[in-house]
RNA sequence: CGGGGAGUAGCGCAGCCUGGUAGCGCACCUGGUUUGGGACCAGGGGGUCGAAGGUUCGAAUCCUUUCUCCCCGACCA
C-alpha cells in the first residue's frame, strides 16, 4: 500500500476527550473516529488491527472445535420475554420499535437467539456436543462509556455458546474453551490472568474472567506468580485454575492462602469471560434433547466471550512508547514499512520502488511515499507502530546502504542494499 | 443515575469577569529555501462563537432553556 494512496490522518494534537494513551494514541494515529459517545467509526488503519485481531481469534476457536455463524444484530423482543431478560436487563438494553409497532432491540447478547436457533435444530443427544460462536456487533446503552474502545456502548464480540448433555460434559467443553482462551491470548502477544468470577446476570454456576496484563489496566490484580509462566506446549487448565487469583475488592490478605512472596500485584484489563450456566437459557427457551433413555432433558450450556474491539485498546496500552503504538508482527495493521525519505532522488526512489516490488506480493507493506518532511515520516511511521522499518536516505544510498529499523526496540542497524531484501524475509518469515 | 467540567476554524486553546460583530499554535493552500527525527521564510484560505429564546442601540461575552461531549462513582466484553 503506497501511504500517500492510503487514507490515515495522522494527527500531532490529540483531541481533549482522549483521557488514557491507548484512545489517544487510536485518535492520533488516525485509526478510529468517534461518531457518539461510545460509537466509533474504524478508519482503515484501525480496520486492518481489527480484522487481524478478530482473525487470530476466529482461528483459535476454529481449532478448538466450536463452529462460526453470524446472528443478526437486531433481534425480536420476543425470545427475550420468553427467557424473563427482557425485564431484567434493563436500560442498558437498546430497546426500538419498528414500523408496525413491534418490539425489537440491538442485541447485548446473544443466548436467547443461539438456543433459539439450536432448539429449532436439534433433538438428540447424538449431535452433542455442539458449539458455535459468531463475531458480531453488540450494543450495550452503558451509563458511561469510556476510554475509547475499551468501553463503547458498540462493540465487537466474539461469542459462543456451548450444548452438552450432562453437567460434566458441559465442563469439557468449558475447559477447552479455558485453553482456547489463553492460547488466543498468548498468541497475541498478552499476558492472560485468569480469575473465578462472579457470573452476573448472566447467570450460572461457573465462570472465569480474562484479564491481561497493563501497567494502565482498571482493575487491581491479586494473583499467584505462577500464572504468568504458562506452559505453552501443554496448557493445564486445571493447574491454571487452581492457581489463587483475585481482583482487588475480592482479595483479602489475612485471608490469601498463598506466601507473599508467590503473590503478585499488577493492573490489568478485562478482555474474556466465560460461564457455564447450566438449564438456565435452555428449558425457558426449549432447547431439549432426547437423551438414550427417551427422556426429553434441557441441555447444559455455556457462553463464551472476547472483547474484541476492546483487545484493539488493550492491546495499545499494553504495549506503546513515548513515539507510539508498538504492534506485534502478527496483529500489526502492515508488517513493514518502506520509508523513502527523498522522494525527488532518483537513486532512493529507485531503491525504494525495488523493495517495494519484491516485498508487497509477500506481506502487507506501507510504502511511505508521502511528499512530507523526513521527520513527519519517521514519527508517523513510529506512532503507527510499523514493527519493521526500512529506511532509505539519500546519505546511506550513496554507500550502498538502507537503515532497517526495529519498532520494538527503536533500534537500527544499517544493511546493504543488496542483503536487505534476504533480511526482511528472515525477519518476517522465521518470527 | 449522583457529583464535577467543557462546547469559539479540522485539532489544541485564548478572548467572556469589566458587552462594541473574533485571535494564537498545529494542520491546510501558494511561492521560495531546505532535506537523516514532527523544517524555515513570506504570503493566503477557513469560524458568527453547540442550539433556541431573552436583555440591550449593540451579545462569543449578561440571563433562561435545551442539546452534546468529557471526567469521578456503581456496571461490563
Amino acid at each position: 500500500m503506497k501511504f500517500s494512496n492510503f487514507f490515515s490522518p495522522t494527527l500531532k494534537n490529540v483531541p481533549a476527550e482522549a483521557e488514557i494513551i491507548s484512545h489517544q494514541l487510536m485518535i492520533r494515529s488516525g485509526m478510529i473516529k468517534q461518531s457518539s459517545a461510545g460509537i466509533y467509526s474504524w478508519l482503515p488503519l484501525g480496520l486492518r488491527v481489527l480484522k487481524n485481531i478478530e482473525n487470530i481469534v476466529r482461528d483459535e476457536q476454529n481449532k478448538a472445535g466450536a463452529v462460526e455463524l453470524l446472528m443478526p444484530t437486531i433481534q425480536s423482543a420476543d425470545l427475550w420475554i420468553k427467557s424473563g431478560r427482557y425485564n431484567e436487563y434493563g436500560k442498558e438494553m437498546l430497546r426500538i420499535t419498528d414500523r408496525s409497532g413491534r418490539e425489537i432491540l440491538y442485541g447485548p447478547t446473544n443466548e436467547e437467539l443461539i438456543t433459539d436457533i439450536f432448539q429449532s435444530y436439534i433433538n438428540s443427544y447424538k449431535d452433542l456436543p455442539k458449539n458455535l460462536y459468531h463475531i458480531q456487533w453488540k450494543f450495550r446503552d452503558e451509563v458511561r462509556p469510556r476510554f475509547g474502545v475499551m468501553r463503547g456502548r458498540e462493540f465487537l464480540m466474539k461469542d459462543n455458546y456451548s450444548f452438552d448433555l450432562s453437567e460434566q460434559d458441559a465442563i469439557i467443553s468449558y475447559n477447552k474453551m479455558f485453553e482456547a482462551y489463553i492460547k488466543t491470548f498468548l498468541r497475541l502477544g498478552l499476558i492472560p490472568i485468569s480469575l473465578r468470577a462472579e457470573t452476573g446476570p448472566i447467570g450460572g454456576s461457573l465462570s472465569h474472567e480474562f484479564q491481561i496484563l497493563a501497567k494502565t489496566g482498571e482493575s487491581t490484580l491479586y494473583y499467584d506468580k505462577a500464572l504468568e509462566q504458562i506452559d505453552t506446549t501443554n496448557i493445564d487448565t486445571k493447574k491454571l485454575q487452581s492457581y489463587y487469583a483475585a481482583v482487588d475488592d475480592l482479595h483479602d490478605q489475612s485471608k490469601c492462602p498463598i506466601e507473599k512472596n508467590q503473590l503478585k500485584i499488577a493492573k490489568g484489563i478485562e478482555v474474556g469471560h466465560i460461564f457455564y450456566f447450566g438449564t438456565k437459557y435452555s428449558e425457558k427457551l426449549g432447547a431439549f434433547v432426547q437423551n438414550n433413555r427417551g427422556e426429553n432433558v434441557p441441555v447444559h450450556m455455556g457462553s463464551y466471550g472476547i472483547g474484541i474491539s476492546r483487545l484493539v485498546g488493550a492491546m495499545i496500552e499494553a504495549s506503546h512508547d513515548d513515539k507510539g503504538i508498538i504492534w506485534p508482527l502478527n496483529i500489526a495493521p502492515f508488517k513493514i514499512s518502506i520509508i523513502n525519505l527523498m522522494i525527488d532522488d532518483e537513486n532512493c526512489k529507485k531503491v525504494a520502488d525495488n523493495f517495494y516490488n519484491q516485498l508487497s506480493s509477500k506481506f502487507e507493506i506501507l510504502y511511505d511515499d508521502r511528499d512530507c518532511s523526513i521527520g513527519k515520516k519517521l514519527s508517523d511511521n513510529d506512532l503507527i507502530g510499523i514493527p519493521y522499518q526500512i529506511i532509505i536516505g539519500k546519505r546511506d544510498v550513496k554507500d550502498n546502504l538502507v537503515e532497517f529499523k526495529i519498532r520494538q526496540t527503536n533500534e537500527s542497524t544499517k544493511i546493504s542494499i543488496d542483503e536487505a531484501i534476504n533480511i526482511v524475509l528472515k525477519k518476517l518469515i522465521y518470527k
